[in-house]
DNA sequence: TATTGTTATACTCTATAACTATA
DNA sequence: TATAGTTATAGAGTATAACAATA
């Protein structure tokens, strides 16, 4: 976690934000309760993440053309482009951990055991 | 945490709160302040532990002979025999986790991968 | 002056219940 | 009747400051 925010702290997200930011990337358009479920948070917490990352220009909710209720979430220009430094950042810590490791077959290892242990 | 929770339910016993009778059966009438530094747990958060374990009977804090300010710890005779009941449940979950890694050797090779890591 | 235990406080993460407006 | 977003609230875990008693 440490070694996380500091290679992180360059875009001031934590790795919730940076893992909201990515998804909603790859998935423009989502409603807030998909993107929250995606991820594992559940939408009452996810409300005041969304706050945050719309209060700093990130992210916006915008109606859902279908459903009144819903608000289909968009990165902003600046979000894209915060989004760009940050898989910078998580390129470096994702070397950082393959050094520490000991090279790519010690990592595939460590993760074949991880997914081993938590299935 | 689901899996230790899970084994240790029977003991109704935190991770924290297990870590903290181990140390003070091996370190009887040491310090309070001793006991949290060494599990890395800050003196005032430690207070409110220790006045739990104390309420469930399992601990006891008796005037240090030297120094009038410190608490020695020490476990009760009912906190020996929960201690005793939890070793059996880490061991449950040991194998347990030994299992899923498939075997001594991937643990081995698992915890040396985690403290490249973690160095 | 420094240390021990303590209290108060605050911030994060997480969990649940209940409200509103829509469907 | 159910769902989406929201608010309020509560519980852990963790962090710092300050106090009284003692060293």
């Amino acid at each position: 976690m440490q070694r996380f925010l500091h290679h992180f702290s360059v875009v001031s997200l934590r790795p919730t934000e940076y893992s909201v930011l990515a998804l909603i990337a790859e998935n423009p358009g989502r409603k807030q309760s998909e993107i929250a479920a995606a991820l594992g948070i559940q939408r009452a917490n996810f409300v005041s993440l969304m706050n945050d990352l719309e209060g700093r220009c990130l992210t916006e909710r915008r109606s859902a053309p279908n459903d009144r209720r819903s608000h289909a979430l968009y990165l902003t220009v600046s979000g894209e482009n915060l989004l760009n430094h940050a898989r910078r950042a998580e390129a470096d810590f994702e070397a950082d951990c393959l050094e520490r490791l000991g090279g790519a077959r010690a990592r595939d290892q460590f993760l074949a055991l991880l997914s081993r242990l938590f299935s």
